[in-house]
DNA sequence: CAGTGGTCTAGACCACAGT
DNA sequence: CTGTGGTCTAGACCACTGC
């Protein structure tokens, strides 16, 4: 090896040095895709540590997505996959109180029903159901800030039935009662229609960023929402790093 | 322990078999947040394994987000994150053979020249640069689907330069030069001005999202692109899962 | 001080995939 | 057959933190 993998002397333990000069390697394009990464038993006799060791440091890269491993073949660079990154959901109340302004938020629909078939399709359901039909206008100090048209599906949280969500915007209370769970998000631009810009106040047919949200747990969806924002202020937030996950 | 958590007996690896019945505790909501998982001294017993393949199992939990771990006072269930989901970030050649049409794409505007200074700004460089400006029209068919405008950093990338651009598009051509790197984006609505909307044949105004990428490595700003998606027909898709990363 | 995590060792056996 | 990864063990020492 005269790579210089051994030049990393700051890191605290280990196997996060070996992590660290061999994702240096890697981020540098000194060792391209596909390139062999030292097998374990090399890295045992480079670092004077034991196999274990070794492992920890390739297995947290592999997880990493930096590396991929083949018996017998060995460990080697990975292609880099840039079609996913990390997005910010915003919390709507944390994300204007971020802003330094004064959150709250307005009632103007609150309906319990049974679901129509077109709602039965949206949260994936074959049987009948009663939904929670809710309509909410978040507001940054005393501007619409965001449009909130929810369904609650009331087999899954019968909790909401008697909920009157004059505490907790839905979304918040959502996730106290149900906090593990999954969430498929769509993005898109939509043009205010007139009810939309009446409620937002702006021009009708001015570009909205709409955020379609469906949660579910376990397989059962719990909740859809549209989540319409006023105008061009507002953006969403997204970052992919080659390592993104923890230290 | 009166659990269940022996319960899962069909994973490979013993290991695997502990994240996943921890996992099926945490994500069913019988462990709420805050809940004390067994300590590593009482996984050996409960799996009757050695203390190291009990510490993989929880280190691998942290990892996900699902667990947080103190000294002395153990290991919890964590409170649960959503605020971040994992985005689909487009590649467009990609994304429109995805859809069964025929890609390709037009270059409109390949000039060479020196930074202004917003455009240093947007590249975070304090030093002058020279720089490629780019505009790109990407279609699906016969339709506009895409515009690109891109700005590339002759100093960071020089082999840019004389590069023609005819067989790949810059995004695609970027990817195969510098492979590793970090990449934020930003995601609005925007109407479409005269120019965009003539070039996407859309009608002025009309709701169009856009992305903002801009990518680096090792620190040093390569690119810096808009892509403007015409009209409503395009979206994102982004997903969240509690446990996001491999198995 | 005692409980817990954080890290590491020096072995071991097996599975798999090239040669 | 042999090199590689995949997993596991039964210890060990230390660091931190709450009591």
């Amino acid at each position: 090896m005269t790579t210089g993998l051994n030049d990393n002397v700051a890191k605290k333990s280990l196997h996060s040095r070996i992590i660290g000069d061999i994702e240096k390697e890697i981020l540098s394009g000194q060792w391209p895709p596909g390139h062999k990464i030292p097998s374990e038993q090399e890295l045992t006799e480079l670092y004077s540590c034991s196999r274990m060791t070794a492992n920890k440091a390739i297995v947290e890269l592999v997880n990493r997505g930096l590396v991929i491993r083949r018996r017998k073949t060995g460990s080697h660079v990975a292609q880099p996959r840039i079609q996913t990154a990390i997005l910010e959901i915003p919390d709507i109340p944390n994300d204007v109180k971020a802003r330094g302004l004064p959150y709250r938020f307005e009632k103007l629909h609150h309906i319990k029903r049974t679901a129509t078939p077109a709602e039965l399709e949206l949260l994936e359901s074959a049987s009948p159901l009663h939904v929670l039909e809710l309509t909410v206008l978040h507001l940054a100090g005393n501007q619409p800030f965001c449009l909130e048209n929810r369904l609650i599906n009331l087999e899954a949280i019968p909790e909401a039935t008697d909920e009157a969500f004059a505490v907790l915007p839905p979304g918040s209370w959502l996730i106290s009662q149900v906090p593990w769970k999954t969430a498929q998000h769509r993005i898109r631009a939509t043009s205010a229609d007139k009810s939309t810009s009446e409620i937002l106040q702006i021009t009708q047919g001015a570009a909205c960023l709409r955020i379609e949200r469906l949660t579910k747990n376990m397989g059962v969806c719990l909740t859809h929402a549209y989540l319409t924002y006023s105008g061009e202020n507002h953006e969403l937030f997204a970052e992919f790093e080659p390592s993104y996950i923890r230290s």
